[in-house]
DNA sequence: GGTACTTTTGGAAGCGCTTCCATTCTTGGA
DNA sequence: TCCAAGAATGGAAGCGCTTCCAAAAGTACC
């Protein structure tokens, strides 16, 4: 079995540095390369990684940092299809790519990807509008790409969609169809996301001067808080319910059913993601496409391009959203 | 900044060596270090990852190979509650964790993970009966542990559930609650757990002296493909669906529904895997409980113990799993 | 054929660490 | 007090690769 470039280079008759230059793409002549590539071929020979990244300083591995509380992480598809998403995209430019979820504190985790030394760079959610670990991450000298951004990250590199013009759609849907006492359900405060669709809610809603102090329970884009808070909402007699994702607006639909109201007819209800199985829930469910799988694709691509050319200018890069109308907020229309 | 294990000895005035030991738990005087521990914090000293690596051979990086279709993957939760186990259980034990999706061929990813070089050992899901990437990962010398296992995976390490079962329990609980015409939509065919699971359904059914040849319609583990097979079914007049996963049986609670037939009034319906969103669907659904973020978590550990003691003898667990009878088939009965 | 290039190649240093081996320092028992 | 055995330490080799630099080979033009 050929392990080393050395054999290689004995088997094919030349140096060391030729072979080298054969696998990294440097300059050879093509009667060289075509014979070199022929036995690396023939012997199926794969340069050791831990060799090249301690030799050329660079490791081909790409880091993604998830630090998200346990109970957010992986309840729905969200993260997943993020994942897949990068690692689609990742599979032709990287390596490999190194995970890291949110076990330990931030700064636990901060340290062990500054740490590791083996990532080329690192794409990280950054959901909370404080977060050390993001901070550590832009602070270093590692190519960075945050998924989502806080509108303070004035030189990060970032991906994310437009949260207050999307959920100022999503409300201004529900003012059109006639709701006036349309409530809010939000997600974890304190998230980028949940303050945003705050914000374009509390616009939809003063634009058409309609009232909304009482109409907003906090959530935590979990079912249970949707559940918990539509009842609290019920109980102030809205019309209409716009939830912060679609996992809460699926807890929030639990409760209307136990109450035995109709939806849309008592109680309109939006979400937002547009995840599977929202169009799966009975009435199938209103929502905000952001295309997730598209987010982390173009993060690893943004990534891309900001290792090629360091010290280039920031990029960020705002996805487009799409209200997708269903039953749950006008029903017996087919589906579309 | 200090960078190196060298600049490090100069500073501690020990040589490099001592340094190592220091770092590594060799055998050193207390005296000495304490010493060099306290210029290591000082410093906020890190070793190089690559170089540590290339000279001891081994990187506290486990790799997981998740080669799944697409289509399949992370479109509910499972797989990423697998990962979330795993990382778990591994942010104290690995200095990280490389994560490979299905994005190319089997050989392909197989290729990536062996020619990287830089993991010590790998998980891997071993879904289908037939897996050269699986194959090709057990016959290389790189400790392995499958999540799921083949019949014929005599010398693998593993960790898994007794599909056969625990489908055998969900059947016999459709056929107590006096359902006669019980159906299943099966999983991906060629997976162990469709297969396997199609087995506990068949064995269950004759034991009761059951016909069930015509009431079996294959699946893929997805939404749709349980709305179609349920449209089928429905036509054979059937009064109960064993799906084999929950995703399924969402598919399926949406035909039947479209249909206006009751739950579980005209048709019981029961699931597999309890997934967050089993316990939410209207009704509640009848599924089978597998920890599957306990899988990944044994899995980790798993590892660690063959990494530990190399060609031990291989390590197997099967985890038990639970059936959780919800109104989808008990319909009325209060939630559990 | 000779000069002045350009392209291709090989030698050698070095990336930062672990670990073997030999040397020095301790310790305890005779 | 002295010696042997054991513990602690340092020196040096080497893990497998990239890359700088200088030397060799090829090319074009006069």
């Amino acid at each position: 079995m050929v392990r080393t470039i050395d054999e290689l280079a004995r088997l094919s008759g030349v140096s060391r540095a030729t072979v080298s230059r054969v696998i990294n793409g440097g300059s050879v002549s093509d009667k060289t390369r075509r014979r070199v590539e022929h036995i690396v071929a023939e012997t199926g020979y794969r340069p050791n990684l831990a060799a090249r990244t301690l030799a050329s300083g660079r490791s081909g591995v790409v880091g993604v940092v998830m630090h998200v509380d346990p109970h957010l992480l992986f309840r729905d598809a969200y993260f997943g299809q993020l994942l897949q998403g990068m690692s689609d995209e990742l599979v032709d430019l990287a390596a490999g790519m190194m995970l890291w979820l949110g076990n330990r504190t931030k700064e636990q985790t901060l340290d062990k990807v500054l740490s590791s030394g083996l990532v080329d760079g690192v794409i990280v959610t950054a959901h909370y509008r404080d977060d050390p670990l993001v901070d550590g991450l832009l602070a270093s000298d590692l190519p960075t790409v945050l998924v989502g951004h806080r509108r303070h990250d004035r030189t990060a590199s970032y991906v994310d969609v437009d949260h207050v013009h999307a959920a100022d759609s999503v409300t201004s849907h529900l003012i059109q169809i006639g709701r006036t006492r349309i409530a809010h359900i939000t997600g974890m405060r304190g998230t980028v996301a949940a303050e945003d669709r705050i914000v374009g809610y509390r616009r939809a809603m003063a634009r058409a001067g309609l009232p909304c102090d009482d109409l907003m329970i906090d959530g935590d884009f979990n079912a249970p808080s949707g559940a918990t808070g539509a009842a609290v909402l019920l109980d102030r007699h809205c019309d209409a319910i716009f939830c912060a994702n679609d996992s809460t607006a699926m807890g929030a639909l639990e409760t209307i059913r136990a109450r035995g109201l109709a939806v849309p007819g008592d109680v309109a209800l939006a979400g937002f993601d547009d995840l599977d199985f929202a169009a799966r829930l009975d009435p199938p469910l209103t929502t905000v496409r952001q295309g997730v799988r598209d987010q982390g694709a173009e993060a690893a691509r943004t990534l891309f391009q900001l290792m090629a050319d360091r010290d280039g200018t920031p990029r960020r890069v705002i996805l487009p959203t799409e209200l997708v109308i269903r039953q749950s907020t006008v029903g017996g229309v087919l589906r579309p």
